[in-house]
DNA sequence: TTTTTATTTGCTTAATTAATCAACTATAAT
DNA sequence: ATTATAGTTGATTAATTAAGCAAATAAAAA
């Protein structure tokens, strides 16, 4: 189920180290690093703990395809699907409600322009 | 979380008794009926083994409410991602802006907060 | 009601995660 | 190369789930 890897996988993301998670928690960095290499199974009020300190929902640290990187990114369709799908499933959540918006109204241009604003 | 009240509904839905339940995944009735009953924290694996006992996904264990459509966005990625293609070229480019800053910086919910607000 | 089946609870033991400290490795920075 | 930071691993103890049996309770059937 590479919850381990998950967990990482979002971790990095969120640009946290594990520092940052295991204090957040209160939680020995060593039972923390044995979670994240899947040296042992974490208890699900742990994986709550860790997936709160993550901000993500716990669910999505089951999900079985952990996608990577989100360095650099070409304009094809398959690469926008990955980077979605990197996503936890509040952010997809969002971002779908965004762009129902987006074809619902023709808005576009000048809500963006302030996103870009607000983002930059 | 509710785990065990998720667990008892789904095996009401499917019509099984504790009895099959446990056979299926070979466990005590005892520690069973504890984990349905939230007595006590039932691991990762034991829940992987009972939700494929159920015929559902782990993940549908820890829905809030139990008919809950946690995988529908996967689903429908491909219908997104078309949904941005039939966009403008120019509006195209706005959006895989907004995605790749969603995913570089961490300022994903704040933001889109405030962008549905000025849209709707 | 009586009987039978299903579920719950108590108790003990075994197995596993959590917590903790210390030491070791890897990586990056100066 | 040295230092500093991040991450990993080993070993021990504490806390909690799992397993198993027996007994009590609830629910259903006869």
């Amino acid at each position: 189920m590479d919850i381990g890897k998950n967990i990482k996988h979002f971790r990095e993301i969120k640009k946290l180290s594990q520092k940052e998670v295991i204090t957040a928690i209160d939680m020995g960095a060593a039972q923390y690093s044995r979670i994240e290499n899947g040296k042992t199974e974490p208890s699900i009020s742990t994986l709550d703990r860790i997936s709160k300190a993550l901000g993500v929902e716990i669910t999505d640290l089951f999900s079985k395809d952990s996608l990577q990187d989100t360095g650099s990114f070409d304009r094809t369709i398959m690469e926008k699907v990955k980077l979605i799908e990197s996503l936890s499933s509040e952010e997809k959540k969002t971002i779908y409600s965004i762009l129902d918006a987006f074809v619902r109204k023709q808005k576009l241009k000048d809500t963006l322009e302030n996103v870009l604003k607000d983002i930059r």
